[in-house]
DNA sequence: CGTTTAATTGAAAGCAGTCAAACTATGTGG
DNA sequence: CCACATAGTTTGACTGCTTTCAATTAAACG
């Protein structure tokens, strides 16, 4: 469990992530009120049509954000990892478009989002900061787009691996990257536009040629290069490179 | 051809849409540096993976965000119609993560990608205003992507042609709405995740079915709702509230 | 009026969806 | 510790929506 001085450190990271901040602007963000709340898999954080009352920034496990058709079909439209702000999106909107649910159990540091608003309105810096992190969202739905529009379905599953993999792995690529696959592959299937079926015989067939191991909820990709370039993967449309590593891996270590 | 006072006079409109301006911002956004430039049908405004060095406030025309993926099929990610600003979305990344192409002849009020950073570097609601922008943009490509992973032909084709009447139509819904579909087949396929052919039968499908007549390159929607409905079409993703429909209404007259 | 571009149509093939059932893992309560 | 329940994975057979390929017609343009 963690005290309200570290929550809003991390508050500090986050915001710090996108470029440098001054003195005065750390401390503003570290006035902002904060809570952490935790809560079950499948809670809803953010649900579409309504009015979102609060920002929250992910501390620890994973939340997605996704959409219904009328029909009942659900289109997830990203993963959320820690050290992620997940409602920037609709600081400045009225009623919320999309949907946000944890997809293991969550940890997040809670920022009513009047008082985030009051405080991008009034420094520059934290303004400029969530116009950063909107675009890098908006390039991955970019992205996301182009997956699921224009790839068969072999390269699709395989770019949301190679993208969980950039995100959540830790990175020794020597023996390939691996991390724990929270989502099923029904969930796979809604993020790529197919069903759970044929996202399991995809899974099968890149097992089959190697791409992929799989032990229990952990995943393995042991030849990263070639899947990589099989599924079209390249990672400028994350912006990591406005992330600075030393922030990345000391936020990990404090979400234990 | 337009001034410069009155294309700066746009770029004031374009900020005040998603909130009211003070003054002595609106004196600040008049003293932007901003030139207005012709472009023809099919030219590029950004590409991906350059350096952004320019935004740009559409006057007239049409544009289109698009991504190709290594095997050459094309994704149009959303479509840009007048009033909005090109490139926000580069304004505070190092490279350029989509193209952004002219769908006809277009008419762009340029600014220099520095002045406008340090614009929002220094007063809070000119940043706000971009993260607004952001915002809807992001809330559109969701909708989008939901689009081309969730819903059949149909479907999908109809709530394009939905969108582009709202965006774009005169608002007269007595007579149906009416507007120039300035798109091909094919670039409709591209924004909907299907080919040209399939998108032909689609369309001509509807048309037989009375839900939409074609003159030339104007297309009329007659059964609007039944349109709406079949097409699982709701305007909210768009957060047309957020503009003031006085605006609105004389920027497009402006713009002629 | 010819040339180019876009729209249209048909036939055939294929990728992914649907349906249904079996299997595996995981966790729970007795 | 086992029996059971539940959630998720795996597999097969069949269907069908969409693509592909190819050719024709219509429209736009200089």
């Amino acid at each position: 469990v963690l005290d309200v001085p570290s929550i809003s450190q991390k508050l500090v990271e986050c915001f710090g992530r996108t470029g440098p901040l001054g003195d005065d602007v750390r401390r503003a963000i570290l006035c902002l009120p904060c809570s952490l709340i935790t809560r079950g898999a499948g809670a809803y954080f953010v649900r579409e049509a309504d009015e979102s009352k609060t920002c929250g920034l992910l501390v620890s496990g994973l939340a997605y954000r996704h959409k219904v058709t009328a029909f009942g079909a659900r289109q997830i439209l990203s993963v959320i990892v820690p050290g992620d702000m997940i409602d920037f999106q609709h600081l400045f909107l009225n009623l919320a478009d999309h949907n946000v649910q944890a997809l293991g159990d969550i940890c997040v540091a809670v920022v009513p989002r009047a008082a985030l608003r009051d405080l991008a309105n009034s420094i520059p810096s934290i303004a400029t900061a969530i116009a950063t992190q909107l675009s890098i969202d908006a390039s991955i739905y970019c992205e996301w787009m182009l997956n699921v529009g224009r790839r068969n379905a072999q390269t699709r599953v395989g770019h949301l691996l190679c993208e969980l993999a950039t995100r959540l792995g830790t990175d020794v690529p020597a023996s390939g990257h691996c991390f724990e696959l929270v989502m099923t592959q029904e969930k796979i299937g809604d993020a790529v536009g197919l069903t759970s079926v044929h996202v399991n015989r995809v899974m099968r067939s890149l097992e089959k040629d190697g791409l992929l191991t799989r032990r229990q909820r952990f995943v393995t990709l042991p030849r990263w290069d070639e899947l990589r370039r099989a599924s079209d993967f390249n990672d400028r449309y994350l912006h990591q490179d406005r992330m600075s590593s030393a922030h990345a891996g000391r936020f990990e270590d404090a979400a234990r």
